[in-house]
RNA sequence: GGUCGCGUGGCCGAGUGGCUAGGCAGAGGUCUGCAAAACCUUGUACAGCAGUUCGAAUCUGCUCGCGACCUCCA
């Protein structure tokens, strides 16, 4: 590494240094999603966010544990005891079984990750797969005295746990508002009375006659809370104390600060060194969020099936409009923003494209080591790749100005600046060229065929004729651009 | 209401107490049969008011506007 790597630790609310607890390994935990529908452009970003930084970490020589769940039980619609898991839910709306439901989205899911070329986790365990380290841990926090059975559930208690214990420090939340009752906004939520308080959280819920999903515990029949799993299954494969857990800004309150209670609440101290959040994308100002309704999914993005899209946007396209802002920033999703996005990339592509086939000279009136410095520390100073994407673009400049003749590199300076590139655009930010479909190996020949043809008739000035062969290939979607020492030509 | 954050040129979006972010769009020029692409030149922006300072868009205070969390949410 040529830089220490400094991030935003949501715990101090600073940039700190990054020292792993056990290097060369590194744990790094991310909150998956809870598959009971289609992934959004909102739930692109955290994904995005980590790939890079378990990438980087990754380049940088560190061993990376990386821990992403899919939460496929425990979430409920809101906190009543009449709350309906998320899952569960949707079953019935769909008529199909719970574990349908949960394979239907985490396939549509990975498929998307997969083609926004996000690496997948190590481990990807599921809450389902856990039910039995969830108790174990249940079963510790109530020896703990910080947690009590009522009516067949268990709650966290909040109160006794903090007493000895800042809870609340991760959110920026205050005790004694948060057992008042939060907020003269809050709405009264049912169920409250199994609670002793209302700050309170369910660790496992007693299952109701009707409710599918079901787990015997020594509490009874049930299913286990929304948080638990993540503090479970952390700590299973990544140990009591880890490195990295990362997640969006709205999981601060109450899911993380109850994953630290947890953990804390069985084993007696904090499971993270250094949080980690990304902020929201937002659509007209607002969070993208399913229960606003105002989302857009990736799939939809991905084929243009949305009414708020102008156009499809390629998996890329996204995952460049995402890396352009600082995972820490708002992102407002635009279909302008996005067609910028998309033409930026398509020049970077094109350019490192052409570095393969630039033409070296004796000296060089660039400094290419400057680029790859700065790329180097935008991303060690808090994962900044809108500053690496500036750098990238300095390169682009760079490799047209040598190919337009009014710079010159060396063939040494050529390699290294392919080196730079292959290493920040494609390894770390993960940003692969667009492969449009080559439509077979004969579309080669036939292109020089006519390229071919074509450069006799622009011989003889028919230009008509030479017009029409590259109009007729352009409504293809074959472009043919001439240039000084031929003709080139690209699919869209 | 509480806590936290944001307000940057036509749009998106970095950053910073004095030194070019970058992308997209626009204007002029070069190249070209034309086009495309590319290259060169071009924008003196930081919500408002007051203060600190040699100097602030960057720090402080206030005002206005927007948002996040406080309930499910990436």
């Amino acid at each position: 590494m040529q830089h220490p790597l400094q991030l935003t630790n949501s715990l101090s609310r600073k940039k700190e240094q990054f020292i792993p607890i056990n290097p060369p390994f590194v744990g790094l935990y991310v909150c998956g999603p809870t598959v009971y529908g289609e992934a959004h452009l909102g739930h692109a970003r955290p994904y995005v966010t980590f790939d890079v930084l378990y990438r980087y970490l990754q380049h940088a020589g560190y061993k990376v544990r990386y821990v992403r769940n899919i939460t496929d039980v425990g979430h409920l619609e809101n906190d009543a005891d009449e709350g309906e898991d998320k899952i569960a839910k949707k079953a019935r709306l769909e008529q199909l079984e719970p574990m349908e439901v949960v394979e239907l989205y985490t396939q549509s899911f990975h498929e998307s990750m997969r083609r926004l070329n996000t690496l997948p986790p190590g481990i990807e365990p599921r809450a389902s797969g856990h039910i039995i380290e969830q108790i174990e841990m249940i079963k510790s926090i109530i020896n703990n005295g910080h947690a009590y059975e009522s009516n067949g559930s268990v709650y966290f208690d909040v109160i006794n746990y903090a007493r000895e214990n800042d809870y609340g420090k991760l959110s920026g939340r205050v005790i004694e508002e948060l057992i008042a009752g939060a907020g003269n906004e809050r709405r009264e939520l049912e169920g409250q009375q199994e609670k002793r308080n209302p700050a309170d959280f369910a660790l496992w819920k007693k299952a109701s006659p009707e409710h599918i999903m079901r787990w015997p515990s020594p509490w009874g029949v049930g299913f286990p809370g929304w948080h638990i799993e993540c503090s479970a299954m952390s700590k299973k494969y990544l140990g009591e104390t880890f490195d990295i857990h990362g997640g969006g800004m709205d999981l601060l309150f109450p899911h993380h600060e109850s994953e630290i209670a947890q953990s804390k609440g069985s084993c007696g101290h904090a499971p993270v060194r250094y949080w980690v959040h990304n902020n929201m994308i937002t659509i007209n100002g607002q969070k993208m969020g399913k229960s606003l309704g105002n989302f857009i999914t990736l799939n939809q993005l991905f084929n243009g099936g949305h009414a708020m899209l102008e156009q499809a946007y390629s998996p890329m396209t996204i995952r460049f409009f995402i890396l352009q802002a600082h995972y820490r920033s708002t992102l407002d999703f635009s279909n302008e923003g996005l067609q910028a996005a998309e033409k930026g990339l398509a020049r970077l592509n094109a350019a490192i494209a052409l570095l393969t086939r630039l033409k070296s000279s004796p000296d060089s009136t660039v400094s290419v080591g400057e680029i790859r410095e700065g790329c180097y520390a935008a991303l060690n100073d808090d994962l900044n790749t809108a500053i690496v994407i500036s750098q990238l673009f300095e390169a682009v400049r760079v490799i047209n100005s040598v190919h337009a003749g009014t710079e010159r590199m060396s063939q040494a300076d050529i390699d290294h600046l392919s080196q730079t590139m292959e290493l920040f655009a494609r390894q770390v930010l993960g940003l692969m060229p667009e492969i449009a479909d080559a439509g077979g190996e004969d579309v080669d020949g036939l292109m020089n065929l006519i390229i071919a043809l074509r450069a006799d008739a622009k011989v003889r000035k028919d230009y008509a004729l030479s017009d029409k062969i590259r109009d007729g290939l352009t409504t293809m979607g074959y472009t043919l651009k001439d240039e000084k020492d031929g003709t080139t030509w690209s699919k869209a």
